[in-house]
RNA sequence: GCUGUUGUAGCUCAGCGGUAGAGCACUUCCUUGGUAAGGAAGAGGUCAUGGGUUCAAGUCCCAUCAACAGCUCCA
């Protein structure tokens, strides 16, 4: 016997070699028929796998990640199944389960695999479930899983099998399909039950560039149709909060093919947003002892050779600008760094003037390569929220936690709760990526550590992802339909001051080397009101809204009173509007509304002999009325109450 | 840059070899209406760009540009 402990911490016994699936059976049908897997001690495996010793158990239900993991890895085994059949000799790469679904990357040869041949595969893939077949498991030697897939001439099994330990191994079949893999799975195809192929793309094999380009396919299943429909809708109603929708809906940006690709051009209504997000920055700032900067959008190519930019990115981006007078070379700056630089070497500095922090909204350009343009996101020109702060090495982690506190109020105040921190470190493998000492290195990489630390903010650490100067600690939020970009970003660099041979003078009366921070709270303008478009659905803050109120007259009797009532308004730094429009009331309302308009101010007879407006919250209905000296106080109150958050 | 998809009126889209369409927006007129779409008339398009096939090309083919979903990249 052996003895099996529940997450409630109850104890039972139950015979040695039981599987998951009859633990679950000796609770209660209505669990056996739910369960998609089990954890044993920590490590998920099948429901079929067999317990021989004590151990502490969960069973995996749907809503467990785990659960629905097993369910999405079987259904790639499922996809993989159907492709076999329908593609004959098609050879097949990996398909894991992902956050929302699943993907199959395979070679299908000569053939191409298009969006509308997804119909096809997925009644397929229907056809195969409803055959209820058995998964089944099985260890396997190394050789044998080799001569399997040699025989199969599947090349790239046989390249995954080749980097594993002998001992490891397992196959898993379901009817005339076998796939190198380590589980777990569902017991049966059958349990798969609403399928949906989304999206057929190219991913090169193994991540490498270099390497063969294979055909993805995405998908997503659902033990329910109803819970596909819902999951289906749920990404429609995403699209409505898509940041190029809304951005073009309220005005906000725009592109132009004529401008170039990846060159926003920013309409009346979003300048005044932008311009609203850099004073409160600036504000911010300011508390924080910044100092602002202005620096020109060219520079000599040498800044960048200094830099070491241009050795690693020149190839790759805009290309210089030449001059009427040869042999003279500029390039658009694509960070702002060196000229931050200069200006500390501007004047010679003591140790009592550190910490200094320049910053700048600074607009840089990038040349991105043309696939990976994307809305707002990613562009080719965009402004950065950038400073750099020179400090003592003393003063490293004190100056780094500050910064995270103004990241902490930004993501407060626009109430991004949901955002992940990574922080990026060197690959320790491939060094050749990355200038500077490794003693540097070591010491600014341990101050990110420390810092979160410090601050009990948990972050993920990611090998490989730090920039060729130095580590770095960036905050993700992810955006409608889940997808994460990199907003907030501090740097720490021990390697620029050394380039641009950048002093103080110590105590000692010698010169030192201060440590740069380089930052960025909201990232980019750009990127940052993308991410905030698609987190709001374009219902900003008040403090925030390009147009706080709108005023709709009953009738065009009461258009003067209207206009009247908005220059009032105006003199108090409300950002109001007329909808003198000749349309009848209800009309109003619904577009204003749709404009995502915090308040309308509605007037007709009563309000104009009153000396009232009639107000009507967005989303809210009719709030009653106020004279027009009450609602401009009641809205500068909620404004500044907003701003006092810091 | 790579794989797949898509470019028709300001916007959302229909048309898929035979003289360019709808709804919304816009203009004018009627209406002056009290909390989410009042009525009528009108104007608006080298069908992304450049080639080709055809008696005839938004419609078929090729190239380029741009956008979308991924991959790769992201100082």
């Amino acid at each position: 016997m052996i003895h099996i402990t529940f997450p409630d911490g109850s104890v039972r016994e139950y015979a040695k070699g039981i599987t998951g699936f009859q633990l679950a059976e000796s609770i209660s049908p209505r669990l056996a028929a739910e369960v998609l897997a089990i954890g044993v001690n920590g490590v998920t495996l099948d429901l079929s796998r067999p317990i021989e010793d004590d151990a502490t158990i969960q069973l995996h239900k749907w809503d467990d990640p785990e659960g629905k993991h097993a369910y999405w890895h079987s259904s790639a085994h499922l996809m993989a199944e159907a492709l076999q059949e329908l593609y004959p000799g098609m050879k097949f790469g990996i398909g894991p389960a992902i956050e929302n679904g699943f993907y199959y990357d395979v070679d299908p040869g000569d053939a191409v695999i298009k969006e509308s041949d997804l119909p096809a595969i997925e009644a397929k893939m229907i056809e195969l479930a409803a055959r209820k077949e058995q998964i089944v498991r099985k260890e396997i030697s190394k050789q044998e899983a080799l001569d399997f897939f040699k025989q199969k001439g599947d090349e790239y099994k046989v390249e995954l099998i080749s980097d594993l330990t002998d001992g490891t191994i397992s196959f898993y079949s379901q009817g005339d399909f076998t796939d190198l893999c380590r589980g777990p799975h569902l017991q049966n195809t059958g349990e798969i039950k609403a399928i949906k192929l989304l999206s057929v793309a190219g991913a090169y094999w193994r991540g490498d560039e270099k390497r063969k380009q294979l055909t993805r396919i995405y998908g997503i299943t659902f033990p329910k149709k109803k819970m596909l429909d819902e999951y289906l809708a749920f990404l429609e109603e995403a699209k409505k909060r898509d940041h190029r929708k809304i951005g073009k809906e309220l005005e906000l940006f725009t592109f132009s093919q004529a401008v170039g690709a990846g060159l926003p051009l920013w309409l009346p209504k979003g300048t005044i947003l932008r311009n609203r997000l850099e004073d409160f920055l600036k504000r911010i700032q300011k508390r924080f002892g910044y100092q602002q900067v202005i620096t020109p959008h060219i520079g000599q190519k040498e800044l960048w050779v200094t830099s070491g930019h241009y050795a690693k990115y020149g190839k790759d981006s805009f290309q210089p600008i030449h001059t009427p007078q040869e042999g003279e070379e500029f390039l658009l700056k694509p960070m702002n760094c060196p000229h931050h630089c200069e200006i500390y070497k501007a004047f010679p500095h003591s140790y009592k003037d550190l910490p200094i922090r320049y910053a700048e909204f600074g607009t840089v350009y990038r040349y991105e390569q043309s696939g990976e343009l994307h809305g707002l996101t990613r562009v080719r020109g965009f402004t950065q929220d950038d400073a750099h702060i020179f400090c003592r090495p003393d003063q490293l982690k004190d100056e780094f936690l500050k910064v995270m506190d103004i990241i902490f109020i930004i993501f407060n105040a626009l109430d991004f709760k949901n955002f992940e921190a990574q922080i990026s470190l060197r690959d320790p493998n491939d060094r050749e990526k990355y200038i500077g000492s490794d003693e540097n290195w070591e010491k600014a990489e341990s101050a990110i550590v420390e810092a979160c630390e410090e601050k009990g903010l948990k972050a993920n650490l990611v090998l490989g992802e730090a920039a060729f100067y130095g580590p770095k600690l960036d905050f993700m939020v992810k955006d409608a339909i889940g997808r994460r970009w990199q907003l907030g970003t501090i740097q720490v660099d021990y390697n620029l001051p050394e380039r641009f041979d950048l002093e103080y003078t110590g105590a000692d009366n010698q010169k030192h080397r201060p440590v740069m921070i380089h930052r960025a709270p909201f990232g980019s303008m750009e990127r940052f009101v993308a991410v905030l478009i698609e987190h709001t659905g374009g219902k900003f803050p008040l403090w925030l809204t390009p147009e706080q109120a709108v005023i709709l007259p009953i009738s065009e009797k009461f258009n003067d009173y209207a206009h009247q009532v908005a220059q009032q308004l105006d003199e108090q730094d409300i950002r109001v509007s007329v909808d003198d429009r000749n349309e009848k009331i209800g009309r109003k309302i619904r577009d204003n509304e749709l404009k995502r308009i915090p308040y309308l101010l509605i007037v007709g007879e009563k309000e104009m002999e009153a000396g009232v407006v009639a107000v009507r919250k967005q989303g809210e209905g009719d709030q009653g009325t106020k004279t027009v000296n009450a609602f401009a106080v009641d809205i500068n109150a909620e404004v500044e109450k907003m701003m006092k958050i810091f």
